[in-house]
RNA sequence: GGAGAGGUGGCGGAGUGGUCGAUCGCGCCGGUCUCGAAAACCGGAGUACCUGCAAGGGUACCGUGGGUUCGAAUCCCACCCUCUCCGCCA
């Protein structure tokens, strides 16, 4: 959500930044309505003064026993009141316009992010690893001899349709440890406090984070109005809905591991093999909440530990800074990491760090005061994945892929494998 | 799911129609006293919006949304949430 007076102080900023994701000008369209609000506020509220201090009179009147003043004055009083009701409800609408205008404008890019239009525009900022050179034609995970047994797309059809897995036996053991490490990892060495959250919740929880209004259509809602969350970016994020933190609390950095749900409305027969697009899937999010000032710092330190992951795995990847015509709704700037995927010969995003400012913050009613005495002020909120545990997977399994069918597993995931080392041919972790 | 109790400012807790944005206690901030602290005493302090150069003024907020009334924290209705007991259950 964006601040009206900011826009009202500088509309041509505004707009230029707009333009920057490709967007038309607002400004002059929403300082309209603006001005109209506060002239119907100011209208509103001076005759409901008047009003007030009417019936503080009867109050009076009617304490001194003097019937025919009281008599007076409440009639008086009611004769206005339609007149001020009018003004009031004129006053209440016109604000939820404007409302409901600033709420489906996405936040607006830092200057350093660069501009482009789609993701062909983004720009890499750094690669990490050396894609592995491999004798014999790598394939995608799928058809991976050691991992056929363990993954199986036509059972998860019967029970559920497309877009739906079920994993068994080594890969399954596979999915869990690598869920298991990214936390490990987040908890001991990044100092994330794991948290356990809710995956249904209220809708606005989903405004929140801006899913809601704009992105219903993405995510699933039950029969009684809860929304399946798309991301532990929601609860997290949200855990400091309409608080007023003590500045000396922040940063406050968390991690979870949820399920994830998203309709993928928009992505029909793109990635339909293979289990990289999911309706269902594990995913390890990592929350920042902190001052504005410090919200760079605190991306960089994110990726950072998303990029860590990585690195610990094995997995060769490059980081991108996400140009502003690619950027999601709600973010001020994007890195994200994409891992190399042998099987598709390419790099496929597993991250997406971002910081939005006070953009959510300021939807959410999350502020902080510096110290005591000093205004609240509203929060910088950052998200990221941490990662995306089933592409993950994904990634450990085409990278680790033999000639023979099998798969030999990164280091750091064999104390979570029971000393296991790889997945065989067979399919038995081994 | 059934029965009951309750939701008031950072916390506790008054307040059942009129000057209540709200008594009081604790905590917090400033000051006096003190070498310093504690205690005691004095003073201060909510949030958002509108208006104003400012000082200030105004409006709203006592779980949420409606309603009654000249006037609502107080009365009425609906909903949400918490707690206790019972039932059911991973």
């Amino acid at each position: 959500m964006h601040d009206i007076r900011a826009i009202r102080e500088n509309p041509a900023a505004f707009d230029a930044a707009l333009a920057r994701r490709g967007l038309s000008p607002l400004s002059s369209e929403l300082l309209a309505i603006d001005e109209a609000r506060r002239a119907l506020i100011k209208q509103a509220e001076d005759a409901k003064a008047a009003q007030n201090a009417l019936s503080k009179e009867a109050g009076q009147a009617k304490a001194k026993g003097d019937e025919a003043e009281f008599v007076r004055i409440r009639e008086e009083v009611s004769r206005r009141k339609a007149v001020e009701g009018g003004l009031l409800e004129q006053a209440n609408a016109e604000d939820l316009r404007l409302k409901a205008a600033l709420e489906v404008i996405p936040n607006l890019p830092l200057d350093e992010v660069p501009e482009g239009k789609d993701e062909d525009d983004n720009v890499e900022i750094r690669q990490w690893g050396t894609p592995r050179a491999f004798d014999f034609q790598p394939v995608e995970h799928f058809d991976i001899a050691g991992v056929k047994p363990g993954m199986d797309f036509n059972t998860a059809a019967k029970l559920s349709g497309a877009r739906f897995v079920v994993l068994k036996g080594a890969v399954t053991r596979v999915h869990r440890a690598l869920a298991q490490f990214m936390l490990d990892t987040h908890v001991n060495e990044h100092e994330l406090e794991e948290t356990w959250t809710p995956v249904l919740v209220k809708s606005e929880a989903m405004y929140g984070t801006g899913n809601l209004p704009k992105f219903a259509e993405d995510s699933y809602k039950t029969t009684n109005d809860w929304w399946l969350v798309p991301t532990a970016e929601v609860t997290l994020t949200n855990t400091v809905a309409g608080d007023i933190i003590d500045g000396a609390d922040l940063p406050i950095r968390m991690t979870a591991h949820t399920q994830c749900f998203r309709s993928e409305a928009g992505s029909a027969g793109k990635d339909t093999s293979g289990m990289l697009r999911q309706h269902q899937f594990e995913k390890v999010e990592m929350v920042t909440i902190c001052t504005p000032e410090t919200a760079l710092a605190e991306h960089d330190r994110m990726t950072r530990c998303a990029e860590t992951i990585l690195e610990k795995l094995g997995l060769p990847y490059r980081t991108i800074v996400l140009c502003t015509g690619d950027m999601g709704f709600g973010s001020q700037k994007t890195h994200d990491m994409e891992v190399w995927l042998p099987g598709q010969n390419r790099y496929r995003e597993i991250s997406s760090c971002s910081t939005c400012g006070q953009f959510q913050a300021r939807r959410m009613n999350a502020r902080y005061r510096a110290g005591s005495g000093a205004k609240p002020d509203f929060v910088a909120t950052l998200n990221g994945s941490g990662l995306a545990v089933g592409r993950c997977l994904i990634a450990v399994l085409e990278n680790g892929q033999q000639a023979d069918g099998s798969v030999e597993l990164p280091a750091v995931l064999h104390p979570y494998l029971g000393g296991k080392t790889r997945i065989s041919a067979e399919g038995k972790l081994v």
